[in-house]
DNA sequence: AATGATGTCAACCGCCCGGTG
DNA sequence: CCACCGGGCGGTTGACATCAT
């Protein structure tokens, strides 16, 4: 592939592996004058021997100003499922929904709670795994790179709900069964993810979340009146007001109150 | 207390895409 | 139109931490 060369490869001897305080420091003050971009220069020019590549990694996953770290709140998980349910795994298109977030987080998070997992051979899973990643490093220049990435590339449809929080996977008796119903009718009529869907096409022939939840918990995740950044783009992109009418309009009660919650059929929900 | 199993997460790898000459 | 390059993305790895036996 063309672009390979272009980070600066390794006849370069780009260091490699954690980094140190004083590279943090030295590639901060030098984002910091200059700006992010031209990472391809920043491994010179800011006095570290790393790749642009490696730069910016650390720079968008570990050092950017505004990260948040720390736990995944409920919230955030909630909103993680319902987008990755939308658009599969497009971490970075999810993580801008989810400011202090990066998407490597994002995609560690979901891999580590909600992958798809064999509980009865989940011992022997890592192993089997590093066994098969030896082999490949074996077979490395007998294989076309392109075959081993499809033949690896299974497609993630199926999830572990177990997995999920227990609130999340409990199986719905008659009233939840029927506020899911009613929960697929309103956002049939309350196209809440109009606005990023123009941007990202729904993965197709995933599950929602909303096959495991009830609707409180889907409101109170994607309606986050706390994340809103630009109104313009943005899955919570909804005021109170409009968001009463199309509940209302749907045949949902959903009334607003001061104190940073609204009750939603009944159900009081924090935002 | 020792040891093996499992979980977490920072970092790397390889590919794709858009811009540019 | 084509080749090259920078930037970005998703998948994977491996070191370290934590848990279980």
């Amino acid at each position: 592939m063309v672009g390979m060369m272009g980070w600066g490869s390794q006849e370069q001897g780009w260091r490699k592996g954690p980094w140190t305080p004083e590279e943090d420091k030295l590639l901060s003050e030098y984002v910091g004058l200059h700006g992010e971009g031209r990472w391809s220069s920043v491994g010179r020019s800011a006095g570290l021997n790393r790749s642009g590549k490696s730069c910016r990694l650390r720079w968008v996953n570990y050092l950017r100003p505004g990260l948040k770290r720390g736990q995944i709140t409920p919230q955030e998980e909630g909103i993680i499922i319902e987008l990755h349910a939308l658009w599969g795994n497009k971490w970075s298109t999810i993580a801008r929904y989810l400011p202090g977030r990066t998407d490597n987080e994002i995609k560690n998070y979901w891999r580590t709670h909600f992958k798809k997992k064999d509980k009865s051979s989940h011992k022997g899973e890592k192993r089997s795994r590093r066994a098969q990643s030896l082999k490949q490093h074996l077979n490395h220049h007998q294989q076309p790179q392109r075959q081993q990435q499809e033949a690896q590339a299974q497609p993630e449809t199926v999830y572990e709900t177990e997995n999920m929080p227990s609130s999340l996977h409990a199986e719905p008796n008659e009233h939840q069964e029927k506020i899911m119903e009613e929960t697929r009718a309103a956002k049939e009529a309350v196209p809440m993810h109009a606005a990023a869907e123009d941007h990202c096409p729904p993965a197709q022939e995933v599950p929602s979340w909303e096959d495991f939840v009830g609707d409180h918990v889907l409101w109170g995740g994607l309606w986050n009146f706390d994340d809103v950044h630009d109104p313009f783009d943005h899955p919570s992109n909804c005021n109170k007001m409009a968001m009463q009418n199309q509940a209302s309009s749907a045949g949902f009660s959903c009334d607003f109150h001061g104190g940073g919650y609204y009750i939603f059929q009944g159900n009081v929900v924090d935002f």
